[in-house]
DNA sequence: GTCACTTCCTTCGATTTCGAAGATAAGCCG
DNA sequence: CGGCTTATCTTCGAAATCGAAGGAAGTGAC
């Protein structure tokens, strides 16, 4: 039941208006893609003929009749989509809008290498296919997100930390043996910026940092995910002033992962004798008020701002989303918004919003799903 | 003699290709537009009874038939373009290819106010116009630098330093009352990282920085300018470490600016009892291998290359290209280099470029000349 | 209820673009 | 020199796209 999504030319244009909600009438498809309204009109009637889109009623008036709804047909298809942590996976199916059918967790070891960990997740996703979704309904792409860095030329993981075994291995291309689909391999921070992305469709720039166990951050410029070389959007390893000084894993000393990441604040709390055991202790001790905690936390974020101010200055976005698990505990947004305003040129800061991620924790896969909707659309 | 291109649709992306040097015969028109054969024929027909293209012999053969050359009308038509210092300007014509015609400097107070100081760019391009261009070749485009932020969305120049009665002037607006063609008002760093990456047509994503004077940069994202809400690219506000403190003009102490600039090595030197009164006699200095000079330049270029790291992890791109008088002293890039070679991660540096800029002094009106054809290209 | 107006969508002839086929003009090779 | 290959460019019928006109289905004023 996989198969390749088959429209041709404009109707990928207009299949991903749909798909993305950004239009739901013919006459806002013929505004949004430039083309005339017969042409739509046209290349509409073959999308509902191919089975990819219905009718549904009426919308709204706007002072004249009433747009006649498009949406994607249920049967049009489905995605499925992981984002691979070092002890777990979470994994989940979502329809070509994006919108999850069903997601969950499962414990999985990254340090098992990439074989194992691809197959069992091929495997749950052959299993939630079963279940979940009724026979015939194709499935038309496949993705997973990565801790660490992806080579947007080859989709191959390159020096990753922590994921032994995983160097230099074609991720895409082992899956590509299971499935002749669209196959997507991103890295995670990159894809939590494509899946907070979808819900700021009127800004052009945003950076996304993940604050978690450690620090990552992805970047949207003009509304596309910008990779550069493949490594783009680091920002843990930047030096950071502070008093004493710690070795980080990259060999130099005093990043700003070293000091402010999950990670970082949890082996602090250690040594003062509170047992913490994941980022969310750290998160749960700030909202139980605990000193010790929340003031680590306002370091935190006081830190990363002052990183932020650089590339805020730099880049200028309109947005900077701040998630992650360390996200939850609300002392660090506002201090990283403290510090950018402090720090940084006023022109930059102008209009900037600075504000917890709208995406929430499934950021990712939803992620996925917008690229591989496109990977779709484009052909590959 | 002034008019709009008379180009439509397909017309302009075909002409673009022609004038930036991309293609030159209507097979690789072809290829790079991802036009038809047939169709590009019947455009660049079109083209040459319009007067924009010509036909010119013919090019080398690629084992088959040789291809029948085209190239810009020399009637075509010419830009007008101007680069703001804060004592002089430059300014020229090109042709559309961004090739000058003539490009001269003329002294000029900034501080002498918008309407003076445009209008007497202005009278100079009417000179220019008169002595060069022979009559019958209209003017399809304005456009002018400016040595501080401008505003995308209005044109007009916001909060800048150095530039008294500039704030909020409608600069693009004082010129559409004199031209009615495209405008171009842009900042001087943008301008010339737009020049500058005509220089690399092959690779997407650059970073530009100006080292004079002041210290800029421009960013190239995907191939296009990048202007973020206007601000994008200031890396002068960053904090850097060093022994004594020095207040910016900003308000904050100790930014890159204040410590690495052309005009901070320059009061550095005039401390210490040598002569000099212009950037380009730092460069002389160091060029006589005067070692306080030379030893200045080398910190300085530390100093931006630290900076420089933060951003080359973040933004990771194909290629940091020096410019600005500074970047004559040649210490100054080799310890850019250095400097971003230690601290980057390797994933960042790997096929990093880190060279002095290609386009030479005249940069910024190249790039303005670029900008501007793709303004007359597309309408506006 | 009627009339003016707006928006949505379709119809239909004109225009643009495509793509397959062929004409043109080379280089290569014996 | 004459075939073979390759690349460039044009011709021509088919398909896609456009835009003007009009029908459909609403809103709001009177």
């Amino acid at each position: 039941m996989n198969q390749r999504l088959p429209v041709q030319g404009a109707q990928g244009d207009l299949l991903r208006l749909v798909a993305t909600g950004r239009a739901e009438s013919r006459a806002e498809l013929a505004r949004l893609s430039g083309l005339a309204a017969s042409s739509v009109s046209l290349r509409v009637e073959e999308l509902i003929d191919a089975g990819l889109l219905a009718e549904e009623g009426s919308g709204t008036s706007r002072g004249g009749r009433r747009p006649r709804r498009l949406r994607l047909s249920s049967g049009a298809g489905v995605l499925a989509v992981a984002d691979l942590g070092s002890h777990h996976v979470r994994l989940g199916l979502l329809d070509l809008s994006g919108a999850p059918l069903v997601i969950e967790e499962r414990g999985c070891e990254i340090a098992d290498g990439p074989q194992a960990t691809l197959d069992a997740i091929a495997d749950a996703f052959d299993e939630l296919l079963a279940e979940h979704v009724p026979p015939g309904t194709p499935l038309r792409g496949v993705g997973t997100g990565i801790p660490g860095p992806v080579d947007p030329a080859t989709l191959r993981v390159v020096n990753p930390s922590r994921m032994p075994g995983w160097n230099d291995f074609p991720v895409a291309g082992h899956l590509a043996n299971r499935y002749d689909l669209p196959i997507l391999v991103e890295n995670d921070a990159n894809l939590m910026a494509a899946g907070e992305a979808r819900w700021w469709p009127e800004r052009e720039n945003l950076m996304v940092v993940k604050a978690g166990t450690g620090i990552g951050c992805g970047l949207i410029v003009n509304g596309h995910l910008h990779r550069g070389r493949g490594a783009a959007g680091d920002i843990s390893h930047v030096r950071v002033l502070s008093d004493s000084s710690i070795l980080c894993a990259c060999g130099l000393p005093d990043c700003l992962e070293a000091h402010a990441s999950g990670a970082a604040l949890m082996s602090v709390l250690r040594e003062s004798g509170i047992e913490v055991t994941r980022t969310a202790d750290v998160v749960t001790l700030v909202n139980d008020a605990v000193p010790e905690a929340t003031s680590l936390v306002r370091t935190s974020g006081r830190r990363i701002g002052e990183v932020l101010t650089v590339l805020v200055n730099f880049f200028n976005p309109d947005v900077v989303a701040v998630g992650g698990s360390l996200s939850a505990a609300e002392p660090l947004v506002t201090s990283i918004r403290a510090a950018v305003w402090e720090l940084c040129l006023p022109l930059a800061t102008r209009d900037l919003e600075i504000v917890p991620a709208r995406a929430g924790r499934d950021a990712a896969l939803l992620g996925a799903g917008a690229l591989l909707l496109d990977a779709a659309l484009t052909g590959r």
